[in-house]
DNA sequence: TTTGAATCTGACAACGTTATCTGGATCGCA
DNA sequence: TGCGATCCAGATAACGTTGTCAGATTCAAA
């Protein structure tokens, strides 16, 4: 493995000073045709690259944005990434994925994370987008982030979301214009900022068909499948059992189906599933499954953009950039 | 967004040169308590953080790994894409994933990615850990690298491996026990180095046991969803039908279900179904499938930590690791 | 020619760190 | 007290690039 050619060797080769290289390369003004050729010729025989980290040391970018996520097992977070890997790519950007125990010391990891890794931005995926923690030490290090989905203070830095609240609702009318009356609903994970807003819009949506939901109809989940399956067990073996679960994620939505057929009843014969987010799994499964889709990919694909355009030294059009869902319905819901 | 703190601001607070703090920061000998501990404080104090650009200069390490892959959706990506983060996590090294398009130009993308990143390694994942062009691009960029499930010249660099052939073996095999002996096969992607082997571990099995499978029940599959409801479909409504169908990874099985359920057949009634892989979703999925374990986290941790001590400088211990499978039986199987 | 402007090119400093070398202090020992 | 040996700390030079400035060349007009 020989020493990667500098910018030197191609002034040598081309018999110029490193100062004219460094002008051709960068498309700078003021340099003769015939010079450039010549430059461009010895950088090309030589198979020359410029050092990254040289180049980082004086302008202090690093074409890298961050990525933080929790949750190792969320799909929601593959998508996501996905998302602002192509963007990314795009502008010629990279994605470092950066795994984050929320449950843990947040601004120590991210200090940690920033101490050797010079980044040019940090996407910030839920739950982490509303940990005061992570906000303060972005802050404190003087770090760029955009958050995803954030439920709080969404004015503190730019961040795109959607609206949780009116999708749960939208979903909610969905399964009422069914002809459904009795709805169970799984929350989703407490710590999540989306939980109490997709809530509130089943809760404003039954309401506003002058339902009011049983509290036995309610049952918290922690947007697993496992906690689906066991919320789904509970809501299908009460006494008045709902006609339709409303799982306040796909994860769970799933958990729900399999506790429905361990119990041996149909869908949606006999219950109508649906869940929120749209992941791959949702179309993959059997029946699929009527969801909410939340465009993730290019909510983060925005977020990176965002970013970009940030380090560029662009100002941002507009701080919050809210994006619409749309409700799919697929066979896991039916007429009552 | 003030200037961060450079090494020489925390000489000046600490009252020594800033050689000094340099050898306190690297923990070098030769330096008094006293003066240490000054220097220590004054770190502290002005929440200093080494310039990674600088020091990369230098050294020539950016503590920053590659993880490239091709085709986005792919869930086998997401769990690899784990393993290598939670090792590199472990030795303070960061993973920046890195899209592939390997029907395009792969060398030209590599060169292009490692002129504006500085990598310490690169693990590759199929299809592209046999792609001759990677390989050549990064043997020319003097870039370490580590393939992931290679099938071509294993000695050509470091990797990681199952034995596909021994795997689909033993689920063919277990099939047999079963009492299955119509059973169809459903190929992986004719570009993936993984898809001769399992048909060859399944051709074996079956030959061993005196059958000589039909070529009505082979049939071509590309890895995904779609195809392998394509490929189900065909088998299920052949005039002599198999009563298992073995595809080549999970989510062709899951396509086969679909088929299946489409045709009103039950699964394992009236047909059993396995996979290849024990992606997240044959767990999710009703029924669970029956499939082979691959370790796919583990070895992408191996790889990394190959790629990390190759970074320290230490000697491999071996070049080729193999990782062993395991078969999990689940609930889309079952005794004809 | 001479002048002035425009164009081209190079010398040098700077970025923030680590590596090498050198000088001064301290210490043990004769 | 003298004198190596050892320890400590600083000066200075890298690393490979970009930014600044000034010098050299060309060319047109006077």
């Amino acid at each position: 493995m020989t020493r990667q050619p500098t910018i030197k060797d191609v002034a040598t080769k081309a018999e110029v000073s490193f100062k004219t290289v460094s002008r051709v390369l960068n498309g700078e003004p003021h340099v003769r045709e015939e010079v450039r050729d010549r430059v461009l010729a010895a950088a090309a025989a030589l198979n020359y690259r410029p050092n990254i980290a040289a180049r980082g040391l004086i302008g202090g970018q690093s074409r890298l944005i961050g990525f933080l996520y929790d949750n190792p097992n969320y799909s929601y977070v593959t998508e996501a990434e996905i998302g602002a890997l192509l963007r990314c790519k795009q502008s010629g950007y990279h994605l470092a994925i950066e795994p984050v125990d929320s449950q843990g010391d947040v601004g120590g990891q991210i200090e940690q994370i920033l101490a050797s890794l010079r980044l040019d931005g940090v996407i910030l995926t839920p739950p982490i987008s509303d940990d005061p923690a992570a906000l303060a030490a972005l802050d404190r290090l003087g770090v760029r982030h955009v958050r995803i989905a954030p439920h709080a203070d969404r004015d503190l830095s730019p961040c795109v979301f959607i609206d949780d609240d009116e999708a749960a609702f939208a979903m909610t009318r969905s399964l009422l214009d069914l002809g459904h009356r009795t709805i169970g609903f799984v929350l989703g994970h407490p710590d999540h900022g989306a939980s109490p807003q997709r809530l509130a819009g089943f809760r404003r949506a039954m309401r506003e068909q002058g339902l009011s939901p049983d509290a036995n109809h309610l049952i918290q989940g922690y947007f697993t499948f496992e906690s689906g399956m066991e919320a789904g067990l509970r809501l299908l073996t009460l006494p008045h059992r709902p006609t339709a679960i409303f799982a306040a994620n796909d994860k769970m939505a799933l958990g729900v189906m399999a506790a429905a057929r361990d119990l041996g009843l149909t869908i949606p014969g006999d219950v109508s599933i649906a869940g929120f987010d749209d992941t791959h799994a949702a179309q993959m499964g059997w029946p699929s499954l009527t969801t909410v889709h939340q465009p993730v990919e290019d909510m983060c694909a925005a977020a990176a953009g965002m970013l970009i355009s940030l380090a560029a030294g662009e100002p941002l059009r507009e701080a919050a950039r809210k994006l619409d869902f749309q409700i799919m319905p697929r066979a896991s819901t039916a007429r009552i």
